[in-house]
DNA sequence: TATATTTGCTTAAACGTTTAAACAAATATA
DNA sequence: TATATTTGTTTAAACGTTTAAGCAAATATA
C-alpha cells in the first residue's frame, strides 16, 4: 500500500475550477470572496478531507504558531498542572507547545533549547534545571529576538519575563506559623543557593528567625538537592545534632516526604515531637500520614500567566522591552504534619 | 528594538560568491563538493551563527521529523519515565516529540489528534484516554497512512502496533504470590471493563482464584477510576461486607494508596489483616508506610519499544502491514504491604 | 590524441501556502 | 454618458530549503 498523498489547495482549486490563491482567501473568509465561492470550497474542502499544511503557511507566514517548553520534569504535580494551564490558554489563541524535560540536567536543558531554535518555535517558556548556572543558553533565546519567559525557577540577572511566587515572602509565612505553634528550634533543609528561589527561601528563613528572636544555628540550615533520598539523608543529620532541632521546614515536598518516612521509620511523632513544613503541595502532601503542611505555589495561575506573557510578546512585532515579572502571594496549607494547637 | 531576521543558506551563498544549492550541499556534506568549500560554508555559517530554518527543509521533504505523543497525563511516573526514554531514542535519529495530554477526556484526546495532524507530525504514539470507547479518531489517524504506535492502554480491535505488559499474566503473578502469603479471600479493585488492560486484570484475576481452587465472590470485584479518591472509597465498599477480604490487589497504584490510606486510618494492620497489591510501580508505592508491593511495568523498556517500532515505519517509505504486538512480561516488586512470610 | 569519467559547481523547479498587485466586470456617482 | 468605486477574482512572487538535471573543467582511460 503506498502513501496516500495529501489534498492541497490545489486539488480544490482544480474541482471548482477557481486559483488556488481564491480558495486560500475562501478558507479564510477573506471579504472579497463570495459567499458562493466560499461556500463551494468549504464543501469540497470537507469532501476532499483537506488538512491544511501547517509547514507550508508557518513557512509563509513567518511563524511556526509553536511554543516550546522547558522543565526540569514533568512527573511533578507543579509542573504538569503549569503545563496544562498554560497549554490551555495557547490552544485557545492557536499556539500548540513542545515540551521537553531537562530531567535537572543543564546539559539536556541546553540540548532542548538548540532542538526548540531548530523547530521554528515561536517563543520559549522555561524553568531551569537545578544545576543551571550559566545562562549563555539563555541569551542566546534573547539575541534571536524570540520571546523567552521563565517561571518558578529563573533568575533576576537576566532581563526576562518571569512568573513565580514571592519565595522570601513564603519563608515568613511558614516560620511564622511554626512559631504560633509554640516552635522554637526551626530547621531549614533548603535547595542550593546558587537557585534564585532557594536562595530566596533561605533568606526568608533567616530573617524571619531574627524577626521573632529566635537564635540562628548554622546546624540547622542544610543545603540539599531536594530529592526524597537526599531528604531522608538530610533529615537523619539533623536527627544526630545533640540539640535536635522542635521543626524542620523542608523547601520540597519530594524532600520533605522523605524526612517524614524517616521521621515515621524512628517512631518520632509528628507534630509534638518534630513538626514538619514543606514546599510544593504536591496532592501526595495531603495523602501521606500524617499529611504535610506545604506552600502552595498556584501552578494554575503561574501557567496562565505565563502564556498570557507569551502572547503579548506575540502580538507585537518587535520585541517589547517593558518586562514582566508578576510574582504571586504563596498560599500555606496546613495539615496535620505541623498542626499542634 | 526591531527583530533581527535570521541568517538564511542564501546569505552563506552571497558572502562565498557560491550558489544556495551548493550551500545547502556543503552542510550536508555531499560527496560532490569539494573540502575547500565545505570548510568555507561551515565557517561562514558559523560566523553568521546559521540556523537551518526546519520548517522549509520540512516542507521540500515532506517531512517533520516530529513524532506527536499522547499521553492520558505526564505526572505520572509511569508515563513520563516512557516518554523519557522514547524521547532519547527518537532524538538519536533527529526526532523531536510533541507531547499532549488528554487529562483521560475523551474530548480533549480527539482535540491532541487532530492538533498534531494539523502540525505535520511523523507518527503519533499514544496511550489512550481511560474514556475513549469511540477509536474513529484513530482510524483517522490510519487513514492518513501516518504510523500510528498504541502502548499500554491499547486496543486489539484496531489493526495497530502496540507494545504493553502481559497483564492477564499479572493478575496471575499478583495472585499467586498472595496464595503463598497465605490468602484465601482476594478481592480486586479493577479499571472500567471497557479499556482492554483492566479486563485483562479482571480475566486474570478470576481464571487465578479458579486456578487456586479459591471461589470467586462478586462482592469482592468492583470496577473503579482507580483514582486516590476512588480507591479510598472501594476500600470503604470492601470494609463493609460481612465476610471482609485478606487481600486486596488494586489495578492502580493510585487507588492503591487511597485503599492504603483508608486502611492506616481504621488501623488495620497490613499485611496481617488485609494484604495489598498495587500495579505500576509509581516511586510513592516504594515511600508509603507500610511500603505497597507493586507490578513494574518496564516503562524505560515500553518507552524505547514504541520509539523503535516507530523508527522502524518511518524508513519505509510505504506502509508496513507487518504488525508489531510487543508483549513484555511484569516484574511483581514485594514489598511490606504483602509480606507475610 | 580522442573519448570517457569524475569533480565541483549552477540552474531551476519544487514543497503548499499566503499576499501584494493587477485586472475585469459590475455597480455607483457625477 | 463618462468616471469612480466596489466586487470577485487571477497572477505571480515569496517563505528557505532540497534535489534532479545540466554543464564546464579537470582528470582518467583508451
Amino acid at each position: 500500500m503506498a502513501k496516500k498523498k495529501k489534498t492541497t489547495i490545489k486539488d480544490i482549486a482544480n474541482v471548482l475550477n477557481i486559483s488556488p490563491a481564491a480558495v486560500s482567501k475562501a478558507l479564510h473568509d477573506d471579504s472579497r470572496i463570495s459567499k458562493k465561492t466560499k461556500k463551494a470550497v468549504k464543501q469540497v474542502a470537507k469532501n476532499l478531507n483537506y488538512q491544511p499544511n501547517h509547514l507550508a503557511s508557518a513557512l509563509r507566514k513567518g511563524k511556526s504558531n509553536l511554543v516550546g517548553v522547558v522543565v526540569p520534569r514533568t512527573n511533578s504535580n507543579f509542573f504538569s498542572s503549569v503545563i496544562q494551564n498554560m497549554e490551555e490558554v495557547l490552544n485557545k489563541e492557536g499556539y500548540n507547545i513542545i515540551i521537553t524535560q531537562s530531567n535537572e540536567s543543564f546539559k539536556k536543558e541546553c540540548d532542548n533549547i538548540d532542538t526548540l531554535l531548530f523547530t521554528q518555535v515561536d517563543g520559549i517558556i522555561a524553568s531551569m534545571a537545578n544545576e543551571t548556572v550559566d545562562l549563555s543558553y539563555y541569551e542566546k533565546v534573547k539575541s534571536k529576538g524570540i520571546p523567552l519567559i521563565l517561571f518558578d525557577r529563573g533568575e533576576n540577572d537576566l532581563n526576562v519575563d518571569y512568573i513565580g511566587i514571592n519565595d522570601y515572602d513564603s519563608s515568613h509565612i511558614i516560620v511564622e506559623h511554626l512559631v504560633k505553634q509554640g516552635c522554637k528550634r526551626i530547621a531549614h533543609i533548603g535547595g542550593y543557593r546558587h537557585t534564585r528561589i532557594f536562595n530566596n527561601r533561605i533568606r526568608g528563613y533567616i530573617d524571619a528567625l531574627k524577626k521573632h528572636n529566635l537564635p540562628l544555628d548554622d546546624e540547622l540550615l542544610i543545603e540539599s538537592s531536594l530529592t526524597t533520598e537526599d531528604g531522608r539523608e538530610k533529615m537523619l543529620q539533623l536527627l544526630a545534632l545533640e540539640k535536635r532541632p522542635d521543626a524542620v521546614y523542608v523547601a520540597g515536598d519530594y524532600a520533605a516526604l522523605g524526612a517524614l518516612q524517616l521521621l515515621n521509620e524512628k517512631d518520632i511523632k509528628l507534630p509534638q515531637e518534630i513538626a514538619l513544613v514543606g514546599f510544593g503541595n504536591e496532592p501526595f502532601a495531603a495523602m501521606v500520614k500524617p499529611s504535610i503542611t506545604s506552600i502552595d505555589q498556584h501552578s494554575a495561575e503561574i501557567g496562565k500567566q505565563a502564556a498570557k506573557v507569551f502572547l503579548e510578546h506575540a502580538k507585537k512585532d518587535t520585541i517589547n522591552q517593558s518586562l514582566n515579572k508578576i510574582i504571586l502571594k504563596a498560599e500555606l496549607v496546613i495539615r496535620d504534619s505541623s498542626r499542634l494547637k
